[in-house]
DNA sequence: AACTTTGGCAACCGCCGCTTA
DNA sequence: CTAAGCGGCGGTTGCCAAAGT
């Protein structure tokens, strides 16, 4: 446990709630371990973060999930599994709407006794990346130096091998954020139907990427990279 | 009306990975 | 190189209101 001894827990109150956002504002967020100091709370610093993250945001929506919103948690949900589920791709919702929504409402749905079929058709997805990565500039495989097995272990553990060439801009990026962001200035790929949807993300194919060939429901890649292991073999929109 | 069950959500806990000294 | 500190995430719990009996 962080925080002195006989730290609150428990609900909110308004009074805390006037403190931390004012704290907030007055500082920004981040140093979270100085938030219970600066604003006077006798709260732990995850208890600030997290109040502020879930509930006192100003951009957080509360109305309900669209069926845009659900129909994009429910395919990244089957894409990547529990860890890394699509929390920071819907805006204005929290992990833990996110989290508390596909508890409450979607896995009952899919993992519920009425839904075993689902479940078991879920099952033969092969998750292939549980763990979408963010590249740091510090680590040093992205320092141009020879990357060490190690490095990598630390930073994703479902690569095989190091990265020759990893698509990072200059502030580092998560892949998902560029799946989802329709960055400019990327070419447009057409490995998904109908374009759409698409158009955000098949921005993810930029030209730092091996040239991806959708052929029936898998993609091959048409040559040898140490980018190998991003190869899909599952279709988002059918999913 | 009283009691029980269910659903939704806020909050906590434990762990992990990155940064920094 | 290593350990401590910090931020963040997934899993879980507990409370409360609504629905059901």
């Amino acid at each position: 446990m962080d925080g002195p001894s006989e730290v609150r827990k428990g609900a909110w109150t308004r009074e805390e709630d006037v403190l931390l956002r004012t704290c907030i504002e007055k500082y920004g967020e981040g140093k979270w371990h100085q938030v219970p100091f600066r604003s006077g709370l006798n709260r732990c610093r995850k208890s600030c973060r997290l109040r502020w993250l879930n509930y006192l945001r100003p951009d957080i929506k509360r109305r309900e999930f669209t069926t845009d919103e659900v129909d994009l948690i429910i395919r990244l949900h089957r894409l990547l599994g529990n860890r890394q589920a699509p929390k920071h791709q819907l805006p204005g919702r929290t992990s833990n709407d996110v989290k508390n929504y596909w508890n409450t409402h979607q896995s009952k749905k899919y993992f519920g006794k009425a839904g075993k079929d689902v479940a078991d058709k879920t099952a033969k997805v092969t998750v292939i990346n549980t763990c979408p990565r963010t590249f740091y500039k510090n680590l040093s495989y992205l320092k141009g130096k020879a990357a060490k097995e190690s490095d990598v272990q630390s930073a994703d553990h479902t690569l095989s091998k190091p990265y020759s060439t990893p698509p990072l801009s200059e502030d580092g990026f998560s892949w998902l954020d560029s799946l989802f962001s329709g960055k400019e200035g990327q070419k447009e790929s057409t490995c998904f139907r109908d374009g759409s949807a698409n158009e955000s993300i098949s921005s993810f194919w930029d030209e730092e990427t091996p040239a991806a060939t959708k052929v029936g429901e898998t993609f091959l890649e048409e040559k040898e990279s140490d980018w190998n292991h991003f190869s899909f073999d599952v279709d988002l929109w059918d999913l």
